[in-house]
DNA sequence: TGATTTCTGTACTACTGTGTACAATAATAG
DNA sequence: CTATTATTGTACACAGTAGTACAGAAATCA
């Protein structure tokens, strides 16, 4: 963001930051779902007022939809820098401390991951929102799994079990972190499950360090 | 319709079953959510008035919360049925076969589990619905813990795992089934996931798959 | 400078949603 | 039959909500 303003538009510009502002109306959407938040909140959030909402994002479900992609999308550059040039059980590691960091960021209550804690509802009725959530979580799991045939083929994993599954298992560990997070299981615990899940799914020995 | 009843009460009876009513108002929550369904739903989909609403259950806040114990409730007793009498790997069978054929049982909208698909957003904002949400889903894991503790002491398990991590993983198993449901996946792949998922946990044969 | 463009801020409309007042209704009790 | 009690149905009050019209403001362009 050094060089950013090449060459300026014509009127008067904006006062706002669109990135950040998308970023605040996803906390906010984050909090208390599609339908639980108004546009005064999204308004007082992003510091916009609602005509510029409506200007920069089109109406309350277009913003919510555009805060389903970005977050689809940071979730994805997160979690394939956490699952590459480790091992397996340490790259799963990080990707499930990253989670929960990520679920335990606000101090005053936890939110768990965005998709279940609010895509999973208005799914119920919007096909867009479903497909979104469902191409996400699909996606998420085609990483695990290509990371798991990886770890197969070089020998780290133990278990005889294929690739896809155990997969879709590190997958279920995932969407049962972001569903207690939100439920008010304590951080803590929550991270001792990860741990022993890891072992689990890639085999009680050690990868390459000491077991605790 | 008619029960026997014993002593009808003084005034102009009801023109509802309270239960029958609580049945239908939880299906308009669980599609919609809390925010998302209005009293004019709820009073649509029971066919009470709004007063008689009121007089039978509270707010709607209190409708909702009805609602979640309900479901918790027989919940918990279906579970409990498909745990007992069983060997360990044919109980979980049943278990997730039960709540596949909930949460797909609408044809026209997969609905997944009432808790995932709506109380975790209104746990966002809402301490009673995440107290509820918590405790259902602990009790879950605990129910399935002890059928895994039993199963251990009986030798049903080659797994070295710990019946609490066992336990864990066959919750979030569930989650996984229960979000994925809602998100779109198709019933046939999520029973193959789950027959999957239970040979894993019960330390049967390798299974080989392909994603789908 | 003045014209043009784009965004901002206020105010407003139209609608939805929650909760309630009150009279009518349908039963029982004496 | 009359009094009493509990529920129903209509109608309404009132707050909240989504979305928009329009004038003013802040920039560039010629």
């Amino acid at each position: 963001m050094v060089h950013k303003e090449l060459k300026r538009p014509r009127g008067r510009p904006r006062a706002y930051d669109p990135d950040d502002a998308l970023a605040r109306a996803t906390a906010s959407f984050w909090r208390a779902g599609f339908s639980g938040t108004s546009l005064d909140d999204l308004s007082a959030a992003t510091g916009m007022n609602r005509p510029s909402i409506y200007g920069a994002f089109g109406d309350k479900r277009d913003l919510y939809l555009a805060a389903l992609d970005r977050y689809v999308e940071v979730s994805r550059a997160q979690m394939t820098a956490a699952l590459s040039d480790a091992p397996i059980a340490l790259a799963l590691r990080r990707v499930y401390d990253g989670a929960l960091a990520l679920y335990f960021a606000k101090p005053e209550a936890p939110l768990g991951c965005f998709l279940i804690g609010t895509a999973a509802t208005e799914a119920g009725v919007d096909a867009r929102v479903r497909a979104k959530l469902g191409s996400g979580l699909r996606e998420l799991t085609r990483t695990f799994e290509a990371r798991f045939r990886a770890a197969k083929k070089s020998g780290e994993i133990a278990s005889p079990a294929a690739p896809a599954l155990l997969a879709e298992m590190a997958g279920a560990v995932l969407h049962s972190l972001a569903l207690r997070a939100r439920a008010g299981d304590s951080r803590s615990s929550l991270h001792a499950f990860s741990r022993d899940a890891v072992k689990l799914l890639c085999g009680a020995a050690p990868a390459r360090r000491r077991s605790s």
